[in-house]
DNA sequence: AGTAAAATATGATATATATCATATAAATGA
DNA sequence: TCATTTATATGATATATATCATATTTTACT
Protein backbone atom coordinates (compact mmCIF):
# COMPACT_ATOMS: atom_id res chain seq x y z
CA UNK A 1 0.00 0.00 0.00
CA UNK A 2 1.69 3.04 -1.30
CA UNK A 3 2.15 6.07 0.93
CA UNK A 4 0.05 9.51 0.56
CA UNK A 5 2.52 11.80 1.22
CA UNK A 6 3.50 12.32 -2.31
CA UNK A 7 0.74 11.42 -4.28
CA UNK A 8 -0.68 14.06 -6.77
CA UNK A 9 -4.57 14.37 -5.10
CA UNK A 10 -2.64 15.62 -1.67
CA UNK A 11 -0.31 17.84 -3.81
CA UNK A 12 -3.60 19.75 -5.38
CA UNK A 13 -6.68 18.86 -3.26
CA UNK A 14 -7.96 19.88 -0.04
CA UNK A 15 -5.75 16.69 1.85
CA UNK A 16 -2.81 19.66 0.99
CA UNK A 17 -3.87 20.45 4.79
CA UNK A 18 -3.32 17.56 6.57
CA UNK A 19 -0.10 17.07 8.70
CA UNK A 20 2.15 14.05 8.52
CA UNK A 21 0.38 12.28 11.09
CA UNK A 22 -2.83 12.60 9.44
CA UNK A 23 -1.60 11.66 5.62
CA UNK A 24 -0.44 8.13 7.75
CA UNK A 25 -3.71 7.55 9.20
CA UNK A 26 -5.01 7.94 5.52
CA UNK A 27 -2.39 5.66 3.85
CA UNK A 28 -3.89 2.97 6.53
CA UNK A 29 -7.13 3.21 5.55
CA UNK A 30 -7.72 3.90 2.28
CA UNK A 31 -8.26 1.28 -0.63
CA UNK A 32 -6.31 1.98 -4.17
CA UNK A 33 -8.36 0.83 -7.38
CA UNK A 34 -7.84 0.64 -11.06
CA UNK A 35 -10.97 1.46 -12.96
CA UNK A 36 -11.33 0.77 -16.65
CA UNK A 37 -12.63 3.08 -19.64
CA UNK A 38 -16.38 3.38 -19.59
CA UNK A 39 -16.72 1.96 -15.66
CA UNK A 40 -19.06 2.98 -13.46
CA UNK A 41 -16.98 4.51 -10.10
CA UNK A 42 -20.90 5.12 -8.42
CA UNK A 43 -24.35 6.09 -9.39
CA UNK A 44 -26.70 8.67 -9.06
CA UNK A 45 -28.90 7.69 -5.73
CA UNK A 46 -26.28 4.96 -4.51
CA UNK A 47 -24.90 5.67 -0.86
CA UNK A 48 -20.93 5.93 -1.18
CA UNK A 49 -20.14 6.99 2.72
CA UNK A 50 -16.46 8.21 1.86
CA UNK A 51 -14.44 10.03 -1.07
CA UNK A 52 -12.61 8.99 -4.13
CA UNK A 53 -9.29 10.94 -4.77
CA UNK A 54 -8.45 10.64 -8.41
CA UNK A 55 -4.94 9.90 -8.52
CA UNK A 56 -5.16 9.20 -12.54
CA UNK A 57 -7.29 9.49 -15.48
CA UNK A 58 -10.55 11.31 -15.71
CA UNK A 59 -13.96 10.82 -15.47
CA UNK A 60 -17.65 12.52 -15.89
CA UNK A 61 -20.20 13.28 -13.44
CA UNK A 62 -23.16 12.73 -15.23
CA UNK A 63 -27.06 13.47 -14.07
CA UNK A 64 -30.14 11.71 -15.33
CA UNK A 65 -32.42 14.14 -16.68
CA UNK A 66 -36.26 13.58 -16.39
CA UNK A 67 -36.53 13.29 -20.39
CA UNK A 68 -33.84 9.95 -20.15
CA UNK A 69 -30.93 11.73 -21.18
CA UNK A 70 -27.62 11.90 -19.48
CA UNK A 71 -26.23 15.38 -18.94
CA UNK A 72 -22.80 15.66 -18.06
CA UNK A 73 -22.37 18.27 -15.36
CA UNK A 74 -18.92 18.35 -14.65
CA UNK A 75 -15.61 16.53 -15.76
CA UNK A 76 -12.99 15.59 -12.66
CA UNK A 77 -9.16 15.05 -13.25
CA UNK A 78 -6.24 13.84 -11.67
CA UNK A 79 -5.58 15.50 -8.17
CA UNK A 80 -9.20 16.22 -7.24
CA UNK A 81 -11.73 14.50 -4.66
CA UNK A 82 -14.63 12.69 -5.38
CA UNK A 83 -18.37 12.81 -3.43
CA UNK A 84 -17.39 15.31 -1.04
CA UNK A 85 -20.59 17.34 -1.27
CA UNK A 86 -22.99 13.84 -0.86
CA UNK A 87 -20.60 12.83 2.16
CA UNK A 88 -20.91 16.21 3.97
CA UNK A 89 -24.95 16.01 3.35
CA UNK A 90 -24.98 12.66 4.15
CA UNK A 91 -27.08 11.61 1.45
CA UNK A 92 -27.25 9.64 -1.74
CA UNK A 93 -25.10 11.02 -4.59
CA UNK A 94 -26.17 13.10 -6.99
CA UNK A 95 -24.42 12.25 -9.92
CA UNK A 96 -23.02 9.29 -11.23
CA UNK A 97 -19.12 9.31 -12.19
CA UNK A 98 -17.84 7.40 -15.21
CA UNK A 99 -14.53 6.51 -16.58
CA UNK A 100 -14.11 8.41 -19.52
CA UNK A 101 -10.61 6.96 -19.59
CA UNK A 102 -8.70 4.28 -17.43
CA UNK A 103 -8.24 5.50 -14.19
CA UNK A 104 -6.37 5.09 -10.67
CA UNK A 105 -8.31 5.79 -7.67
CA UNK A 106 -8.46 5.80 -3.78
CA UNK A 107 -11.31 5.60 -1.41
CA UNK A 108 -11.03 7.07 1.90
CA UNK A 109 -13.89 5.96 4.38
CA UNK A 110 -16.13 8.46 5.52
CA UNK A 111 -15.30 8.26 9.16
CA UNK A 112 -11.71 8.92 8.49
CA UNK A 113 -12.51 12.34 6.31
CA UNK A 114 -15.12 13.25 9.23
CA UNK A 115 -12.29 13.02 11.64
CA UNK A 116 -10.24 15.56 9.88
CA UNK A 117 -13.27 17.93 9.55
CA UNK A 118 -13.06 18.03 13.52
CA UNK A 119 -9.55 18.42 13.94
CA UNK A 120 -7.74 20.03 11.27
CA UNK A 121 -9.71 23.09 10.64
CA UNK A 122 -7.38 24.05 7.75
CA UNK A 123 -9.09 20.94 5.81
CA UNK A 124 -12.52 21.83 6.36
CA UNK A 125 -11.74 25.30 5.10
CA UNK A 126 -10.23 23.77 2.06
CA UNK A 127 -13.38 21.32 1.57
CA UNK A 128 -15.97 24.31 1.83
CA UNK A 129 -13.78 26.53 -0.59
CA UNK A 130 -13.93 23.67 -3.09
CA UNK A 131 -17.64 23.40 -3.07
CA UNK A 132 -17.93 26.74 -3.73
CA UNK A 133 -16.08 26.67 -6.29
CA UNK A 134 -18.53 24.44 -7.35
CA UNK A 135 -21.32 26.20 -6.76
CA UNK A 136 -19.74 29.12 -8.09
CA UNK A 137 -19.51 27.72 -11.65
CA UNK A 138 -22.52 25.85 -11.46
CA UNK A 139 -24.08 28.93 -11.24
CA UNK A 140 -22.62 29.85 -14.15
CA UNK A 141 -23.64 26.96 -16.32
CA UNK A 142 -26.97 27.09 -15.47
CA UNK A 143 -27.23 30.49 -16.93
CA UNK A 144 -25.17 29.41 -19.84
CA UNK A 145 -27.34 26.85 -20.37
CA UNK A 146 -30.53 29.13 -19.82
CA UNK A 147 -29.27 31.87 -22.18
CA UNK A 148 -26.54 30.84 -24.47
CA UNK A 149 -26.90 29.45 -27.83
CA UNK A 150 -25.65 25.62 -28.64
CA UNK A 151 -23.19 27.44 -31.28
CA UNK A 152 -22.00 29.81 -28.20
CA UNK A 153 -21.76 26.89 -25.48
CA UNK A 154 -20.07 24.38 -27.87
CA UNK A 155 -17.32 27.00 -28.84
CA UNK A 156 -17.11 27.48 -25.18
CA UNK A 157 -16.79 24.17 -24.13
CA UNK A 158 -13.75 23.30 -26.81
CA UNK A 159 -12.06 26.39 -25.31
CA UNK A 160 -12.47 24.75 -21.61
CA UNK A 161 -11.36 21.04 -22.85
CA UNK A 162 -8.22 22.21 -24.34
CA UNK A 163 -7.66 24.82 -21.57
CA UNK A 164 -8.45 22.05 -19.17
CA UNK A 165 -6.79 19.37 -20.31
CA UNK A 166 -4.49 20.18 -23.08
CA UNK A 167 -3.78 19.16 -26.44
CA UNK A 168 -1.69 16.21 -27.74
CA UNK A 169 1.89 16.79 -30.26
CA UNK A 170 -0.49 16.93 -33.66
CA UNK A 171 -2.86 19.32 -31.29
CA UNK A 172 -5.82 17.33 -31.27
CA UNK A 173 -7.86 17.81 -28.08
CA UNK A 174 -6.07 15.55 -25.32
CA UNK A 175 -9.27 14.17 -23.99
CA UNK A 176 -11.10 11.97 -26.10
CA UNK A 177 -15.11 13.03 -25.72
CA UNK A 178 -17.42 10.95 -28.24
CA UNK A 179 -19.70 13.51 -30.11
CA UNK A 180 -22.75 11.95 -27.81
CA UNK A 181 -20.77 12.88 -24.57
CA UNK A 182 -20.22 16.57 -26.39
CA UNK A 183 -23.47 16.96 -27.13
CA UNK A 184 -24.12 15.90 -23.30
CA UNK A 185 -21.98 17.89 -21.90
CA UNK A 186 -23.57 21.51 -24.19
CA UNK A 187 -27.11 20.18 -23.83
CA UNK A 188 -28.43 19.38 -27.04
CA UNK A 189 -29.14 16.55 -29.39
CA UNK A 190 -26.11 14.20 -30.90
CA UNK A 191 -26.87 15.16 -34.44
CA UNK A 192 -26.98 19.09 -33.91
CA UNK A 193 -23.59 18.58 -32.12
CA UNK A 194 -22.05 16.48 -34.66
CA UNK A 195 -23.59 19.36 -37.36
CA UNK A 196 -22.01 22.67 -35.56
CA UNK A 197 -18.93 20.49 -35.68
CA UNK A 198 -19.08 20.11 -39.60
CA UNK A 199 -20.06 23.70 -39.71
CA UNK A 200 -16.92 24.71 -37.55
CA UNK A 201 -15.05 22.71 -39.45
CA UNK A 202 -16.07 24.29 -42.78
CA UNK A 203 -15.99 27.77 -41.90
CA UNK A 204 -12.73 27.15 -40.39
CA UNK A 205 -12.91 27.64 -36.50
CA UNK A 206 -11.95 24.01 -36.54
CA UNK A 207 -10.12 20.82 -38.00
CA UNK A 208 -11.77 17.42 -37.73
CA UNK A 209 -9.42 14.36 -38.04
CA UNK A 210 -11.16 11.92 -37.20
CA UNK A 211 -13.54 12.06 -34.58
CA UNK A 212 -10.31 13.96 -33.12
CA UNK A 213 -10.82 17.74 -32.74
CA UNK A 214 -8.19 20.35 -33.59
CA UNK A 215 -8.66 24.24 -32.87
CA UNK A 216 -7.53 26.41 -35.51
CA UNK A 217 -8.95 29.93 -34.88
CA UNK A 218 -9.53 30.50 -30.95
CA UNK A 219 -9.58 34.16 -31.16
CA UNK A 220 -12.60 33.71 -32.95
CA UNK A 221 -14.17 30.95 -30.96
CA UNK A 222 -13.83 32.99 -27.70
CA UNK A 223 -15.73 35.78 -29.45
CA UNK A 224 -18.51 33.59 -30.09
CA UNK A 225 -18.25 31.68 -26.90
CA UNK B 1 -30.43 47.44 18.74
CA UNK B 2 -32.21 43.84 18.87
CA UNK B 3 -31.46 40.44 20.28
CA UNK B 4 -30.34 38.04 17.62
CA UNK B 5 -31.49 35.01 20.46
CA UNK B 6 -35.12 34.91 19.39
CA UNK B 7 -34.85 36.14 15.25
CA UNK B 8 -35.94 34.12 13.31
CA UNK B 9 -32.64 33.78 11.33
CA UNK B 10 -31.22 31.89 14.14
CA UNK B 11 -33.78 29.92 14.15
CA UNK B 12 -33.75 28.24 10.88
CA UNK B 13 -30.13 28.93 9.20
CA UNK B 14 -26.58 27.94 10.33
CA UNK B 15 -26.97 29.76 12.96
CA UNK B 16 -28.51 28.08 15.21
CA UNK B 17 -25.39 26.30 15.97
CA UNK B 18 -24.32 29.42 17.63
CA UNK B 19 -24.15 29.40 21.49
CA UNK B 20 -25.66 32.42 24.24
CA UNK B 21 -21.83 33.53 24.47
CA UNK B 22 -21.64 34.19 20.19
CA UNK B 23 -25.38 35.37 19.58
CA UNK B 24 -24.15 38.07 22.22
CA UNK B 25 -21.33 38.42 19.75
CA UNK B 26 -23.07 38.66 16.95
CA UNK B 27 -25.91 41.30 18.15
CA UNK B 28 -23.08 43.69 18.90
CA UNK B 29 -21.51 43.59 15.74
CA UNK B 30 -24.85 43.49 13.10
CA UNK B 31 -25.95 46.42 11.66
CA UNK B 32 -29.67 46.02 10.44
CA UNK B 33 -31.30 47.56 7.74
CA UNK B 34 -34.84 47.95 5.84
CA UNK B 35 -34.76 47.40 2.16
CA UNK B 36 -37.07 48.37 -0.40
CA UNK B 37 -38.71 46.70 -2.70
CA UNK B 38 -36.48 46.88 -5.91
CA UNK B 39 -33.62 47.80 -4.35
CA UNK B 40 -30.07 46.45 -4.78
CA UNK B 41 -28.59 45.10 -1.53
CA UNK B 42 -25.32 43.68 -3.20
CA UNK B 43 -24.22 43.58 -7.03
CA UNK B 44 -22.27 40.83 -9.12
CA UNK B 45 -18.80 41.77 -8.75
CA UNK B 46 -18.76 43.78 -5.27
CA UNK B 47 -16.83 43.13 -2.15
CA UNK B 48 -19.54 42.12 0.13
CA UNK B 49 -17.08 41.30 2.98
CA UNK B 50 -19.71 39.90 5.28
CA UNK B 51 -23.05 37.83 5.10
CA UNK B 52 -26.99 39.30 5.47
CA UNK B 53 -29.51 37.47 7.55
CA UNK B 54 -33.13 37.85 5.76
CA UNK B 55 -35.20 38.80 8.74
CA UNK B 56 -38.08 39.68 6.49
CA UNK B 57 -39.13 39.69 2.81
CA UNK B 58 -37.71 37.96 -0.34
CA UNK B 59 -34.95 38.90 -2.72
CA UNK B 60 -33.95 37.66 -6.10
CA UNK B 61 -30.39 36.56 -6.78
CA UNK B 62 -29.59 37.12 -10.07
CA UNK B 63 -26.53 37.11 -12.91
CA UNK B 64 -26.19 38.71 -15.73
CA UNK B 65 -25.70 36.35 -18.84
CA UNK B 66 -23.51 37.02 -21.59
CA UNK B 67 -26.19 38.68 -23.97
CA UNK B 68 -27.13 41.32 -21.39
CA UNK B 69 -30.48 39.59 -20.10
CA UNK B 70 -30.30 38.63 -16.21
CA UNK B 71 -31.22 35.43 -14.78
CA UNK B 72 -32.59 34.76 -11.56
CA UNK B 73 -30.67 31.61 -9.82
CA UNK B 74 -32.56 31.81 -6.44
CA UNK B 75 -34.95 33.41 -4.40
CA UNK B 76 -34.06 34.11 -0.68
CA UNK B 77 -36.22 34.54 2.03
CA UNK B 78 -36.66 35.09 5.96
CA UNK B 79 -34.44 32.92 7.77
CA UNK B 80 -31.97 32.31 5.08
CA UNK B 81 -28.39 34.08 4.96
CA UNK B 82 -26.84 35.64 2.14
CA UNK B 83 -23.46 36.02 0.77
CA UNK B 84 -22.01 33.06 2.40
CA UNK B 85 -20.09 31.56 -0.85
CA UNK B 86 -18.05 34.55 -1.79
CA UNK B 87 -17.37 35.20 1.92
CA UNK B 88 -15.78 31.73 2.15
CA UNK B 89 -14.16 31.91 -1.22
CA UNK B 90 -12.94 35.10 -0.22
CA UNK B 91 -14.17 36.40 -3.89
CA UNK B 92 -16.33 39.30 -5.34
CA UNK B 93 -19.95 38.05 -5.16
CA UNK B 94 -20.96 36.43 -8.11
CA UNK B 95 -24.54 36.75 -8.20
CA UNK B 96 -26.69 40.22 -7.75
CA UNK B 97 -29.27 40.28 -4.68
CA UNK B 98 -32.24 42.75 -5.52
CA UNK B 99 -35.49 42.71 -2.85
CA UNK B 100 -38.28 41.14 -4.31
CA UNK B 101 -40.90 42.89 -1.53
CA UNK B 102 -39.62 45.34 1.65
CA UNK B 103 -37.26 43.70 3.75
CA UNK B 104 -35.62 43.52 6.72
CA UNK B 105 -31.97 42.79 6.27
CA UNK B 106 -28.79 42.07 9.01
CA UNK B 107 -25.40 42.56 8.27
CA UNK B 108 -22.36 41.17 9.89
CA UNK B 109 -18.87 41.39 9.04
CA UNK B 110 -17.00 38.65 7.88
CA UNK B 111 -14.79 38.84 10.37
CA UNK B 112 -17.15 38.08 13.02
CA UNK B 113 -18.29 34.74 11.09
CA UNK B 114 -14.97 34.20 10.54
CA UNK B 115 -14.32 33.34 14.11
CA UNK B 116 -17.49 31.23 14.77
CA UNK B 117 -15.64 29.44 11.74
CA UNK B 118 -12.42 28.53 13.80
CA UNK B 119 -14.14 28.13 17.29
CA UNK B 120 -17.21 26.29 16.72
CA UNK B 121 -17.79 23.42 14.38
CA UNK B 122 -20.95 23.08 14.20
CA UNK B 123 -21.16 26.18 13.04
CA UNK B 124 -19.08 24.95 9.48
CA UNK B 125 -20.48 21.88 9.46
CA UNK B 126 -23.96 23.80 8.88
CA UNK B 127 -22.71 25.77 6.85
CA UNK B 128 -21.09 23.29 4.77
CA UNK B 129 -24.17 21.35 4.25
CA UNK B 130 -26.31 24.22 3.07
CA UNK B 131 -23.77 25.46 0.81
CA UNK B 132 -23.78 21.47 -0.49
CA UNK B 133 -27.29 21.50 -0.74
CA UNK B 134 -27.15 24.77 -3.00
CA UNK B 135 -25.10 22.76 -4.83
CA UNK B 136 -26.88 20.31 -5.76
CA UNK B 137 -29.65 22.36 -6.50
CA UNK B 138 -27.82 23.98 -8.53
CA UNK B 139 -26.52 21.02 -10.87
CA UNK B 140 -29.98 19.92 -11.27
CA UNK B 141 -31.08 23.05 -12.37
CA UNK B 142 -28.57 23.46 -14.47
CA UNK B 143 -29.71 19.92 -16.46
CA UNK B 144 -33.14 21.38 -16.06
CA UNK B 145 -32.18 24.26 -18.22
CA UNK B 146 -30.31 22.06 -20.73
CA UNK B 147 -32.75 19.16 -21.00
CA UNK B 148 -36.06 20.39 -20.39
CA UNK B 149 -38.65 22.62 -22.41
CA UNK B 150 -39.78 26.10 -21.72
CA UNK B 151 -42.93 24.29 -21.03
CA UNK B 152 -42.17 21.96 -18.69
CA UNK B 153 -40.03 24.84 -16.48
CA UNK B 154 -42.70 27.17 -16.25
CA UNK B 155 -45.11 24.38 -15.15
CA UNK B 156 -42.28 23.28 -12.70
CA UNK B 157 -41.32 26.81 -11.22
CA UNK B 158 -45.12 27.83 -10.82
CA UNK B 159 -45.28 24.41 -8.37
CA UNK B 160 -41.98 25.47 -6.64
CA UNK B 161 -43.53 29.25 -6.36
CA UNK B 162 -46.50 27.52 -4.27
CA UNK B 163 -44.77 25.44 -2.37
CA UNK B 164 -42.30 27.54 -1.08
CA UNK B 165 -43.81 30.66 -0.68
CA UNK B 166 -47.56 29.84 -0.09
CA UNK B 167 -50.90 31.19 -1.70
CA UNK B 168 -53.22 34.39 -0.39
CA UNK B 169 -57.24 33.72 0.88
CA UNK B 170 -58.08 34.02 -3.09
CA UNK B 171 -55.50 31.32 -3.78
CA UNK B 172 -53.27 33.41 -5.47
CA UNK B 173 -49.65 32.88 -5.38
CA UNK B 174 -48.42 34.71 -2.46
CA UNK B 175 -44.85 35.27 -4.25
CA UNK B 176 -44.91 38.50 -6.69
CA UNK B 177 -43.12 38.07 -9.53
CA UNK B 178 -43.62 39.91 -12.75
CA UNK B 179 -43.78 38.02 -16.10
CA UNK B 180 -40.45 39.33 -16.98
CA UNK B 181 -38.94 38.23 -13.77
CA UNK B 182 -40.78 34.71 -14.00
CA UNK B 183 -39.17 34.25 -17.86
CA UNK B 184 -35.75 35.09 -16.19
CA UNK B 185 -36.48 32.49 -13.64
CA UNK B 186 -37.22 29.58 -16.74
CA UNK B 187 -34.90 31.09 -18.95
CA UNK B 188 -36.86 32.15 -21.77
CA UNK B 189 -38.42 35.38 -23.32
CA UNK B 190 -40.69 37.26 -21.52
CA UNK B 191 -42.98 37.23 -24.57
CA UNK B 192 -42.95 33.38 -24.66
CA UNK B 193 -43.65 33.09 -20.82
CA UNK B 194 -46.65 35.12 -20.90
CA UNK B 195 -47.71 33.22 -24.33
CA UNK B 196 -47.28 29.78 -22.14
CA UNK B 197 -49.11 31.18 -19.59
CA UNK B 198 -51.98 32.46 -21.49
CA UNK B 199 -52.04 28.70 -22.70
CA UNK B 200 -51.90 27.21 -19.47
CA UNK B 201 -54.72 29.74 -18.54
CA UNK B 202 -57.13 28.43 -21.63
CA UNK B 203 -56.37 24.89 -21.28
CA UNK B 204 -57.17 25.13 -17.11
CA UNK B 205 -53.81 24.07 -15.86
CA UNK B 206 -53.58 28.21 -14.28
CA UNK B 207 -56.52 30.65 -13.69
CA UNK B 208 -54.88 34.15 -14.41
CA UNK B 209 -56.28 37.18 -12.47
CA UNK B 210 -54.89 40.23 -13.68
CA UNK B 211 -50.81 39.52 -13.28
CA UNK B 212 -52.17 37.03 -9.95
CA UNK B 213 -51.47 33.52 -10.63
CA UNK B 214 -53.35 30.87 -9.38
CA UNK B 215 -53.01 27.34 -9.66
CA UNK B 216 -55.63 24.92 -11.06
CA UNK B 217 -54.64 22.01 -11.86
CA UNK B 218 -51.63 20.54 -9.58
CA UNK B 219 -51.41 17.00 -10.67
CA UNK B 220 -51.69 17.99 -14.31
CA UNK B 221 -48.69 20.11 -13.30
CA UNK B 222 -46.39 17.92 -11.60
CA UNK B 223 -47.42 15.46 -15.05
CA UNK B 224 -45.66 17.86 -17.32
CA UNK B 225 -43.26 19.57 -15.34
C1' DA C 1 -10.14 -11.48 -40.76
C1' DG C 2 -14.83 -10.90 -41.14
C1' DT C 3 -19.22 -9.64 -39.29
C1' DA C 4 -22.15 -7.23 -36.15
C1' DA C 5 -22.68 -3.25 -33.60
C1' DA C 6 -21.80 1.39 -32.56
C1' DA C 7 -20.33 6.07 -33.82
C1' DT C 8 -20.22 9.66 -37.10
C1' DA C 9 -22.25 12.20 -40.76
C1' DT C 10 -25.73 14.54 -43.47
C1' DG C 11 -30.38 15.41 -45.44
C1' DA C 12 -35.35 16.39 -44.87
C1' DT C 13 -38.71 17.94 -42.00
C1' DA C 14 -41.21 19.35 -37.83
C1' DT C 15 -41.44 22.10 -33.86
C1' DA C 16 -40.31 25.09 -30.14
C1' DT C 17 -38.92 29.38 -29.18
C1' DA C 18 -37.17 34.10 -30.23
C1' DT C 19 -37.94 38.30 -32.34
C1' DC C 20 -40.44 42.13 -34.08
C1' DA C 21 -44.68 44.60 -34.15
C1' DT C 22 -48.60 46.49 -32.12
C1' DA C 23 -52.52 46.82 -28.89
C1' DT C 24 -54.35 47.17 -24.41
C1' DA C 25 -54.12 47.52 -19.52
C1' DA C 26 -52.00 48.93 -15.31
C1' DA C 27 -48.93 51.70 -12.60
C1' DT C 28 -46.50 55.89 -11.72
C1' DG C 29 -45.75 60.68 -11.18
C1' DA C 30 -46.54 65.67 -11.82
C1' DT D 1 -56.82 63.56 -12.63
C1' DC D 2 -54.49 63.21 -16.65
C1' DA D 3 -50.36 62.01 -19.12
C1' DT D 4 -46.45 59.18 -19.54
C1' DT D 5 -44.26 55.18 -18.76
C1' DT D 6 -44.20 50.35 -17.92
C1' DA D 7 -46.26 45.71 -17.93
C1' DT D 8 -49.15 42.47 -20.11
C1' DA D 9 -51.04 40.41 -24.12
C1' DT D 10 -51.33 38.55 -28.76
C1' DG D 11 -50.26 38.13 -33.75
C1' DA D 12 -46.94 37.36 -37.59
C1' DT D 13 -42.73 35.72 -38.80
C1' DA D 14 -37.96 34.03 -38.53
C1' DT D 15 -34.74 30.92 -36.69
C1' DA D 16 -32.56 27.50 -33.94
C1' DT D 17 -32.83 23.06 -32.73
C1' DA D 18 -34.95 18.40 -32.37
C1' DT D 19 -36.43 14.49 -34.66
C1' DC D 20 -36.58 10.96 -38.09
C1' DA D 21 -34.31 8.71 -41.78
C1' DT D 22 -30.43 6.80 -43.95
C1' DA D 23 -25.58 6.36 -45.38
C1' DT D 24 -20.90 5.75 -44.18
C1' DT D 25 -17.21 4.97 -41.24
C1' DT D 26 -15.13 3.09 -37.18
C1' DT D 27 -14.91 -0.08 -33.42
C1' DA D 28 -15.62 -4.39 -31.09
C1' DC D 29 -16.05 -9.16 -30.99
C1' DT D 30 -15.75 -14.27 -32.11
Amino acid sequence: MSKCEQCIVREFSSLKALNKEELVKLAECKTSRLVKKGEVIFEEGENVNGIFCVKDGVCKLTKLSPNGKDHIVKLVTKGELLGQRSMISDEPVNLSAVALEDMQICFVPKSEIMGFFDKNNQFSMNVMRTICGDLKEADSQMVNMAQKTVKERLAETLLYLQDTFGKNEDNTLKIQLTRDELASMIGTATESCIRLLSEFNKIGLIELKGKKIILKDIPKLKKMS
